[in-house]
DNA sequence: CATAAAAAATACTAGTTGGTATGTTTTAGG
DNA sequence: CCTAAAACATACCAACTAGTATTTTTTATG
């Protein structure tokens, strides 16, 4: 009961590690296993097949870490500014799990899946949602606390930043280096102060 | 001597459309020839392998359209923020090739095969930068003429303009709609009367 | 129209894919 | 300790992958 979970979470942290870096496609399960030190046995005893263990990582390996550096940061409710700022710079400049060459893991899976539209898809529009949702409420919470113009759209900006992210990730990943992200982090420091 | 032309010009139009909705990986070489009416025989009489054909196809096919698309209409130089806004506009609503759904077929491809370091990725490399030139040549005419701020860093709003559309593409993607565009695109316009 | 080369079709290979069926070991509880 | 279920290993399969070898058809040209 405790080495099986034990187990299914070493394989969840693997399948993270080589989605991440390779894509979901090109990530095979015997990549998976052979990684993980397991045969297929353990593989399809813990899952019914690669989407729902997909799934599963989504839920209990990415989405939490997400959670924890996209979404919690902008709770802060310092100045709205600041922390989005904060949190972008944090993510791509700090964050010890993400690497330029490998992009943002949640936007290489949308590339790659949305198209598909399965159950993952919407797993990820949900965990997207959130990001949003966050975004939206700190800008409205600057609004009425005067540190933001009052004309500012709080889910204009949320997508301003949203895709400024995303598509610095991409930069990131064709030069397979955090330049690309410091030339982004100064413009939307401007961008946010104009706001 | 001419029909051959035809039938490679076939098989890159078909790979094209193919590798834009469904991805380089999940796109065989079986369902490129299938499309196309043909067999390997005379996809191997064309192409060496696929990563070839995928690099013909990227000449012949794609950067022609991008050129056209991204680079020429910012050498109008009417007014930089009309050239570019025009440009994101033109891109992201009215463009006949291009789908919400399957997003920007430059980005979805740097995306899946920036990791992997071939051939195709220097060619993604040299397209991408084609681009941040002719933006960043679009800034600095706008800045002698006066009608930007001489402040204003033109890499820095290349990078910036050019994460703006990637990442909105992945958001048209995630939503399957061009509604995030149209949000998107108002938030840009107020960022360019700002430079 | 004959013919050689070009263009394309057919048949095949070796390796990989996700998934299954059937074993063997390990573990918890009586 | 015994045993049944849980946890994992091994062996296999059909479908698919990129690519090759060989054969057939088509085309241009003397």
């Amino acid at each position: 009961m405790k080495k099986a979970e034990e187990t299914k979470q070493i394989i969840l942290d693997k399948a993270y590690e080589l989605i991440y870096s390779n894509g979901y496609h090109a990530t095979s399960i015997d990549d998976i296993i052979h990684a993980s030190r397991l045969t297929k046995g353990a593989f399809y005893y813990h899952f019914k097949n690669k989407e729902e263990m997909a799934l599963a990582m989504l839920n209990d390996v990415l989405f939490p870490y997400l959670e924890e550096t996209m979404v919690q940061p902008l709770n802060n409710a310092l100045s709205p500014a600041d922390d989005l700022y904060g949190m972008l710079s944090y993510l791509l400049l700090d964050d010890p799990y993400f690497e330029p060459a490998f992009g943002c893991p949640l936007g290489n899976l949308i590339q790659e899946l949305a198209p598909t539209n399965g159950s993952l898809n919407s797993a990820l529009l949900t965990m997207t949602n959130a990001w949003e949702e966050a975004i939206v409420k700190c800008v409205n919470h600057g609004k009425k606390t005067g540190l933001l113009k009052v004309e500012t759209k709080a889910k204009q900006v949320a997508y301003f930043i949203m895709s400024g992210y995303w598509g610095a990730r991409l930069l990131g990943k064709i030069h397979a280096s955090d330049a690309p992200y410091k030339v982004y982090l100064k413009e939307v420091k401007q961008y946010l102060q104009s706001i």
